[in-house]
DNA sequence: TAGTGGTCTAGACCACTTA
DNA sequence: AAGTGGTCTAGACCACTAG
């Protein structure tokens, strides 16, 4: 059992969140190491005097984040370091386009018959009309990052105006994309610049870059947007981390839920 | 409220999970639309006749998925479409080295003085000899990924020959570093083939590649292992999705094959 | 002040594993 | 048969937001 800490009821963490900082620690600490049995929940209940819920949920918080797995009739144990539960997210993108001088160029905006490509991503016919947005996201007059998008042309749904600015963008990442779409895919692809691009960006053909491709639906589940962000390699990596987090002695758990 | 649907007790699924995918088809139908509140906790108690932990398990868990926000005080609201909220995992990495026929190829395994990058990764000082790895992950005879590791070398500790075979890779992911690490950082890069690279994988210089970097460290949070795997862009890439997850009923058309 | 979500209690019954 | 985690109940008090 861990030593040297209990729950503090006074404090404004809540006791659950106490008690996973008090199990990470001792994970961390090679005190219980990977493989071993953590203690029963009952005997947490009891060796922290709190209700079997907390025990719960604070074993489930160590679940999600991947430290404990569970077996029913067998009890908790300590997950090994595992490669396969690191995630990365896009917050980097996000940072950037909160930015404040940051801005984005439309570059070409116009209906055009869409492509093969375009048409089978948005499940229109071939030659089928689109509209079809291209801009730069700048900081100042550097490029950081192009993007193509190829719009469902609804005449009935005047919103295209409304994307042509900045904060269409932003919104996509914060603040959600019009009314419009209810779901999207994303995958993120490595590649080289191609002259057009390495030209947006103001760089040498050949040079590392990401690309975001996304595809948004309607209701319907009908596709509305298909397109991609190609993103300067040099610029932007994704960082994520495996087994015990932060070593920052922070109590920053918790604050996972209530973004916004 | 949404309608047609109730708990059903006989159900193999639990009353929480069947509250989620209810408030969830109502949200994906539109029923229910970004910024709309969601009908407050009592009232989802005595509408399907469960318990206030029930409905706050469900809540919960939409809230770890980004589709509501609760704010107390006032209620739970649908959220916004958010790339932000995207996340990507390292399951193709995982699933490639889950495949029968895919095996770890080792080009060179030796002890020789640290270059200054590995150096500064390891913490140790310039020069100072570490254990160089470096293999090939292949299926059949084809080159997938390229791993390079540097190793710090401890004569204490002798698993340095189980690290060397494809269950130490495939283990990386699935089962666990040996017992030695406890947490570990990852950063991915896109970048191009070296000729070296290029080499090893069978591809041409200047190929779009992956680079995804590892640093290990052990309980006493001293560095263990540095390197990276670096992969074929043209046979990996990263998915995620947005808003309410693909309907079951594999409605989702063009955004496989796609690969830009 | 009324209503909301956030936390927590002290149990219960069940399915499952192990011996 | 004993012990484990998985689910669920029917409340409680609190902090916060709103009118």
């Amino acid at each position: 059992m861990p030593q040297g800490r209990g729950i503090d009821r006074s404090s404004y963490e809540p006791a659950y969140v106490q008690l996973v900082n008090i199990l990470r620690g001792a994970i961390a600490s090679g005190q219980y190491q990977a493989g071993d049995q953590l203690p029963t929940e009952s005997e947490l209940c009891s060796a922290y005097d709190v209700s079997p819920m907390t025990v719960r949920r604070a074993i489930g918080m160590l679940l999600d984040q991947g430290a404990v797995s569970t077996t029913r009739g067998r009890g908790t144990f300590v997950q090994p370091l595992r490669l396969a539960t690191a995630t990365f997210d896009l917050s980097e993108f996000h940072d950037i386009l909160a930015e404040p001088g940051v801005t984005a160029r439309i570059v070409e905006a116009r209906v055009l018959p869409a492509g093969p490509r375009a048409a089978a991503n948005l499940g229109v016919a071939d030659g089928t009309h689109v509209v079809s947005i291209r801009r730069i996201l700048q900081r100042g007059d550097k490029p950081l990052i192009y993007h193509r998008e190829s719009l469902v042309y609804d005449p009935t749904r005047p919103t295209i105006e409304s994307e042509l600015d900045v904060t269409a963008l932003r919104d996509m990442f914060e603040g959600g994309v019009g009314s419009g779409p209810k779901r999207g895919e994303l995958i993120l692809h490595a590649s080289v610049l191609t002259d057009e691009e390495a030209g947006r960006l103001g760089l040498d053909p050949g040079s590392a870059a990401w690309v975001l491709e996304h595809i948004f639906y309607g209701y319907d589940e009908k596709p509305i947007s298909w397109g991609c962000f190609i993103c300067r390699g040099d610029l932007f990596s994704f960082r994520a981390s495996v087994g015990a987090p932060a070593p920052e002695g922070e109590a920053n758990a918790g604050a996972r839920r209530n973004r916004r």
